[in-house]
DNA sequence: TAGTGGTCTAGACCACACA
DNA sequence: GTGTGGTCTAGACCACTAC
């Protein structure tokens, strides 16, 4: 009987490592362990909480991977003093963050040249000496509403095939993901004042804050493309956890 | 000999998960794992790449979590159509932000005041009506140079000791990240016209374009605070991988 | 209902970093 | 040196979900 009553209660006290997540988690922020305090070792702690070190080990490096946490070989888990805030934010092709809304998704190419790349943006791309850049100009609309301006230059020595592409129905930001890979990406969010082409396409008015991204990709050492997204007013980009 | 080799072999071979996950994006960017397409199962995965379904289950699951795969139950694990571009960003507290730089830190005051909080702030952290706040102007500066201002409302009724608080040596986020833990957060960045107060102190000219970041938090759904950061001229929110 | 990913376990070896 | 986290393995059961 006993043994019986053993392995039933067993059954039941099966934990999962987000139960022990979410424990070490309220340990921390509410309870015993403090910032800036020393945990016990793995060992201990699957020990305590029952269960295997695997299962606590995923546990403390997801919390660790949250920002509570700062662990070191043979130095242990230590609580960090202040949390490390993160902003984690997707950023889907304009595409589907506009279908995902239900609107009605427009695509329209501006202009298109393909010109030797001014000084400011050799520098900012680290391109060669008289390097040609396709520079575009293009809009995507919801439900026919101006939604995003997007300024993009795309290295043409690095990807002669875009000086072929037209861009008229297709979008150079779908062509470029189904077309090159990229291996060190640099993305900012910045605050500008609206420009001519902002004034004349998204409607604001001249010197309005323009909330806008700008994404730079290499792929082996090559600039691919450098981009530009001017949002419409009032745009926040939201993140929640 | 053979058994000797074999075991010799066995023992440089160990593949670790990173391996893994390196050959595994390489296939989805350069090789045959085209976007859509259905990877193999786990199993079979581990077996051609000679590792443990752990492992080979540890390195989809990381490289899911970069937003080049999808995987479901059943269904299998398929190649994101487009990756999902994530951003993340790493918000530490202002002092530290400026000590990295090397730059001294110093903090100021600028005006305290306990008030019922207007309608928009009601609103915008789910405050009762007649709730009282704490609502502070707050200085960072760079080697005496205003580097970021601070605007923040704290509940004063989920946190009666904020009113007792002067905050005129702690800055309010350092006492709060001490005082309170968080159980919801919600973050923003947009683009601000320069008011007055920025003009005042971050010497931007009025109606310039201000990069702002926005966090609200809540505890055990009470609001806790909002803080608006507005940035000083030029600042902007990178990162890179 | 059957196949796929999600997770747990027990045991082991190793690499790093501190004393 | 020595203790801590980092990782791998083999085997197992389970939960979701597409068919």
């Amino acid at each position: 009987m006993p043994d019986t009553v053993r392995i039933e209660t067993a059954k039941a006290e099966t934990t999962t490592f987000r139960e022990v997540m979410a424990e070490i988690i309220q340990r921390i922020t509410e309870g015993p362990w403090g910032p800036g305090s020393l945990l016990p070792g793995e060992v201990e702690l699957a020990e305590e909480f029952g269960v295997s070190r695997t299962t606590m080990n995923r546990a403390l490096r997801e919390v660790s991977e949250l920002g509570f946490l700062d662990r070191k070989r043979k130095a242990g888990t230590r609580v960090r003093m202040a949390p490390i805030r993160q902003a984690r934010f997707e950023m889907p092709l304009v595409r589907a963050e506009i279908e995902k809304t239900g609107a009605a998704y427009r695509y329209q190419l501006v202009s298109r040249d393909v010109i030797l790349a001014p000084d400011w943006l050799r520098e900012r791309m680290r391109l060669k000496a008289r390097a040609r850049v396709v520079h575009l100009l293009c809009l995507h609309f919801a439900d026919g509403v101006a939604f995003q301006l997007e300024d993009r230059w795309i290295n043409a020595q690095a990807l002669p095939l875009a000086t072929e592409q037209d861009f008229s129905a297709v979008g150079p930001n779908e062509w470029l993901v189904a077309t090159v890979p990229f291996s060190e990406v640099e993305i900012s969010f910045l605050a500008q004042a609206a420009d001519a082409q902002m004034v004349a396409h998204l409607g604001h008015a001249p010197g309005d804050p323009v909330f806008c991204s700008e994404r730079a990709t290499w792929w082996q050492n090559a600039a691919v493309t450098l981009v530009t997204l001017a949002h419409r007013r009032g745009y926040r980009m939201t993140t929640r956890y």
